[in-house]
DNA sequence: ACCACTTTTGTCGAGCGTTGTCATAAGTTG
DNA sequence: CAACTTATGACAACGCTCGACAAAAGTGGT
């Protein structure tokens, strides 16, 4: 029941031999010889070649057979669909995109997802039967256990919407289902910052959230709604939010209110979209307002440390991309307002990922889940015997 | 390897039969009688008399023995010491109290430790081999990892001094040391509230500090600085604090900055405890201060609701305790600026603990270290082979 | 080209923990 | 008191792990 721990060993695509497997499991050379006879049987695990001969025989190295399975990563936005398909190193290998809505309802957005998603597997020559699960993250607050949107703001009809049994239904496979920032967080902390266990990714576009990982797991709060930061309360300002209350984040430093402070400077800006663009043309009003919401922001993030003191924040979204300013403002309010022992080994850095951190997010919850310790095992165990005695049919 | 596991089982203090031990574990019922008899031939488990017939033979029933081993919880506070010596199941045996102030230094208040733990140990007629792990909770920030105390304010001569290696050399076992909030929170989540995940303590004294457990571990984040909610900006306010920021919580909503407000209304109060005393008498101007407070520390605890959604806050420290206008002012403010999706299942409490979150926490800390798995499986493999060959005396 | 030496590999018997079975013990029910 | 039910302890079969050993596949020196 261990094969597992051989394959974890693995699994950051590193090539090993059976000695080096030996001393970082603890099991002997002969055991894990068998356990990888099972994985390379199953196609988990391929040899890639000889080690360099250190004066006798020369050890065969294993790695991590990405292409053994298939994993489907979707990234919902309010305007958008991402289906890409990926292996299980978390490479992506073709993907589709659509200009859907989200609020032309889960039926119309998952039915073209699944679409997607088996024409991607036909096009490599591939079955359904080879994806090992779907990671999909969704623009409003998901209840992580069920794979269901709460009371999503701008997803009509999606309110309690199966959405993991649906998928499952079609693609037949486990789907997990979570919040698009958590997933962006999730991407970003797993392909750009591996080694760190407390990180903050702050998405900052036409809304503000953050997506929390602590001691190394993505903590996604009581009800799935953790990392709202939106709503927060921002020092000094009273301005009103479409939430009812005043003085939120998101009525100060988020894309629309950014580019309604800009209309009041006499600049004509009517969307997220302009303002990034503005900043972009070396725009000086655009440079002022950034830098002013970024210290909004940075009030708030401040508050992030002292209370969890991560070592990376990444900064993300549309706004965050383009905006030097933002980042800046951010900087100097979180540096200035937050301790220094919290601030002393803190590093607030641009997001790595060029745009698709949900997507890649989106992948690695998938591919985390298909890999985990007790699903492989079931997994393993159900393909070793293949002629199963059929009770019934 | 997996005696722990069925241990495990037993860990929340309730007996049960072999057969339901093998049903929750997955083991077979004879291989559980296996574990069951090293558990007991080492004192671990024992017997507790047998279950109510089911119309056959009745299932002799085990449960955790809290006797067979002892540990230790301290908790240093600014001005005393307590002792603690207690069983496995975290219940108090007999304990020490000194008035010790932490400014007399590292080797002055140990050293008062590790003799009070002896006579503690002593006085049961039991030895410090008896005793598997000493927590211990310093009001200051702690690194977790190395057992060090990292430039506290109130401690002098404290910095980066060897806390756990000092006192592992004189009592001989484990020594975990942490932060007297984080320790506070450990106590009051395992004893009041185990069946929650997501979970935050604040305590409100001299200082203002949260703990912070989510996803059932507690976080310390990555310098072990996590829940430093004492320099956090309070919207609105603009009071100077020790720390050269202005509009701290700790300045407007602590102990002292309470009795300073009080001061101005023109009542004669000097200190934390002699407010705690005003609120009790029912003065007006108390009440009225300690309830303004609450809504700053709402304030602020309305945006970690946001981040973490947490199902419950416990609200602890000296002032907590005496003053329900306090805890009025923070509820007002939490479930007036929190998202809706947040508090719909929020509760904000008091401590279930009368004072002494903290020796519970240590307690926990100690007993959650001497039974993990790791640790226990090596303890019963060394103490089944009484008589190892010895190489070197 | 050959030989001595080094290191890995696959195989195999021994050892240990787990499992299922079965006779026995210890209750309940009529 | 007899028939029935359920738990217990002992035991042999099974599977996983380990260490050892001979064969395989290299390197380096002559």
């Amino acid at each position: 029941m261990r094969t597992s721990e051989i394959f974890d060993l693995l699994r950051d695509g590193r090539a090993r031999t059976r000695s080096e497997l030996a001393r970082e499991s603890g099991l002997a050379r002969s055991s894990v010889a068998l356990h990888i006879d099972t994985l390379m049987s199953l196609g988990y695990v391929a040899p890639v070649g000889d080690a360099a001969s250190t004066g006798g025989r020369p050890a065969s190295l294993f790695a991590l057979n990405p292409g053994a399975r298939l994993v489907i990563g979707v990234d919902v936005g309010a305007t958008h669909v991402i289906v890409e398909l990926a292996d299980l190193s978390g490479v992506g290998i073709s993907a589709s995109r659509a200009g859907l809505d989200v609020a032309e309802g889960p039926e119309a957005v998952l039915g073209w997802i699944a679409e997607a998603a088996r024409a991607l597997v036909a096009q490599q020559g591939r079955t359904l039967d080879d994806v090992a699960a779907v990671g999909i993250g969704l623009p409003g607050p998901v209840e992580y256990a069920t794979g269901r949107p709460i009371s999503p703001p701008i997803m009509p009809g999606w309110h309690r919407f199966d959405v993991a049994g649906w998928l499952r239904e079609r693609i037949g496979c486990p789907v997990l289902v979570d919040n698009d920032v958590n997933i962006m967080a999730l991407g970003e902390q797993r392909t750009a910052w591996p080694e760190t266990d407390d990180f903050v990714l702050v998405k900052i576009a036409t809304g503000i959230g953050a997506g929390v990982i602590s001691g190394g797991r993505l903590q996604r709060g009581a009800q799935g709604t953790a990392g709202d930061l939106g709503h927060v309360r921002v020092p000094g300002s009273t301005a009103p939010c479409r939430c009812g209350n005043e003085g939120c984040l998101e009525a100060v430093a988020a894309g629309p209110a950014i580019a309604a402070r800009l209309r009041e400077l006499g600049v004509d800006a009517a969307s997220t979209g302009e303002v990034v663009a503005l900043a972009a043309q070396g725009s000086r009003e655009a440079a002022q307002v950034l830098r002013e919401a970024g210290r909004d922001i940075g009030e708030v993030l401040a508050m992030v440390v002292n209370l969890l003191n991560p070592s990376v924040i990444v900064v993300g979204g549309r706004l965050a991309g383009a905006a030097q300013e933002l980042h800046a403002g951010i900087s100097e309010v979180v540096y200035r307002r937050s301790l220094p022992l919290a601030t002393e080994h803190l590093r607030i850095a641009a997001s790595a990922t060029k745009g698709d951190a949900g997507v890649r997010g989106a992948v690695v919850l998938a591919i985390e889940h298909a890999l985990s310790p007790d699903v492989l095992d079931a997994e393993l165990l159900e393909r070793s015997r293949p002629a199963q005695p059929v009770v019934m049919r």
